[in-house]
DNA sequence: TATATTTTGTGACTTCTTTCACAACAAATG
DNA sequence: CATTTGTTGTGAAAGAAGTCACAAAATATA
């Protein structure tokens, strides 16, 4: 089983993610119709960027008469196959684990942490809305749910061994929030986030504003960070 | 002031990272001298990416020595300017604000939050070691500690005010949590974190996994994925 | 000191991503 | 119903990122 480390996920993913955002928005705000250079301008993109991702994932609209944001989302919805519930278990319930578990938009999104788990017996709380169980019930609950989805949130030290274990209980995909770039075999996908990285790079670039003063250089930055 | 929405930092930036944190780890473990391809290795990436990357940067090593680890550390320390202290506020001490605030792995890399703020009256706590202040007293703090970098861990619906009130008050670069696309003026630079997306797109690779089940299709899906 | 060996650093090449530009089409107009 | 208008969808062009391959350099060896 050959073992291998992934990163980051394809950026048009993440834009038709942000598109759906903008289009939830504008519908709320009582918009039922978009072109392409409006969506674009809500996303931050080029009109050409947005057709260029919609015609990736086979995303069609109107001959002049731009898309529906309705169809747009419910086609999104269908690409995500968001209809569904999606069962996910989160490891680790220390500060960042409790955080994550109370977090709504994840529910909102059909994505259900249906149970956690921890090493600390202190920790445990089995009747709880969310309950905490001890990691001898991992895989009972992993089949149970028929869970292929966790989220790790425990420890450095202790986030490859969790990983393993998950694993070899049939998890196939895992959202790492320890920062350590996990070693996994390729069936299986992972996306280490990594929280201090991501204030240190706006600070790396804070930094290099406050010391080229001029607009040329903004510019270039810029590049370096567009969608 | 041209407003514009910014999200994604270089690759070749999140790379270095990657590389400091692999470095660490095996300083720990006792190794001193790396080669572009034992880096690599570790890093999960090719050897001609990490000399690129260094290249990028201008990070040298020494023909046939390789790199020794703790110059590659201190020269990255250098680009980083990770010798100074660096302040940062937080917005929102609410669930994630919280879990954020008590985050030691921001404090070993030099980032401290100095204070945090919050509209809630009983969210206060002004006596505390990061003390939690109300929002009139944002300019007060962000002035007395030159704060030039801030997170944002507010609801949706107050980012983008709390974003403007910031920059109003000079903060140049923002972690944001909220999930929405902040806009602000080009000199400012943003990085919108989104755990959402970031567990849905894995959610949508391991649903494709599950469909295609032969192995062609996921070295493809890999190339997806990979750094 | 000459030769062999090993690894860096980078220009050339390749592959991937974004932007451009325009044909095709649908709606509006006269 | 022909013509104009305006927007999509997509190949082609341009640009960015990643890989290859090899000269240059440093060290080891004889
Ligand atoms: N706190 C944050 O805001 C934050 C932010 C970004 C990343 N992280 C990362 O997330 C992880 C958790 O951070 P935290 O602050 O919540 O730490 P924490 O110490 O508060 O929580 C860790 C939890 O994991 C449990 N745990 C330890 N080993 C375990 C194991 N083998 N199996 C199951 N559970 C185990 C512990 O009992 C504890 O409850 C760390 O890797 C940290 O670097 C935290
Ligand atoms: N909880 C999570 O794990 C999590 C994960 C990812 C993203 N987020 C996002 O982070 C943000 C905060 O999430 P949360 O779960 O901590 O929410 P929360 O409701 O627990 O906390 C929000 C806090 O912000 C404060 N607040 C509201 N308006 C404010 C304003 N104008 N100025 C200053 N403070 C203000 C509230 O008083 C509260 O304490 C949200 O945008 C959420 O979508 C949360």
């Amino acid at each position: 089983m050959k073992e291998v480390t992934k990163y980051i996920i394809k950026n048009s993913l993440k834009r038709i993610f942000l598109y759906r955002a903008c289009l939830s928005r504008l519908k709320q705000m009582g918009v039922d119709k978009v072109f392409s250079y409006t969506l674009a301008n809500e996303a931050g993109v080029t009109p050409a960027q947005v057709r260029k991702d919609f015609s990736e994932f086979g995303i069609k609209g109107n001959k002049k008469g731009g898309y529906e944001i309705d169809e747009l989302l419910s086609k999104m919805e269908e690409i995500f196959h968001r209809s569904k519930d999606h069962n996910i278990v989160l490891i680790g319930m220390g500060n960042l684990g409790q955080s994550l578990s109370r977090y709504s938009k994840f529910v909102q999104r059909n994505m259900n942490i249906v149970a956690t788990f921890d090493v600390d017996p202190f920790k445990l709380k089995m009747r709880s809305e969310i309950p905490v169980y001890s990691m001898t019930r991992l895989k009972e609950i992993i089949d149970r749910f028929r869970v292929k989805v966790a989220i790790i949130a425990v420890p450095e030290i202790s986030a490859q061994e969790v990983a393993d274990e998950l694993i070899r209980h049939g998890i196939k995909g895992i959202v790492n929030f320890a920062p350590v770039l996990l070693k996994v075999p390729s069936e299986v996908v992972v996306n280490n986030v990594n929280l201090c990285d991501e204030l240190e790079s706006v600070i790396y670039y804070v930094q290099k504003i406050l010391k080229s003063e001029g607009l040329k250089n903004i510019e270039l930055l810029y590049k370096d960070m567009k969608y």
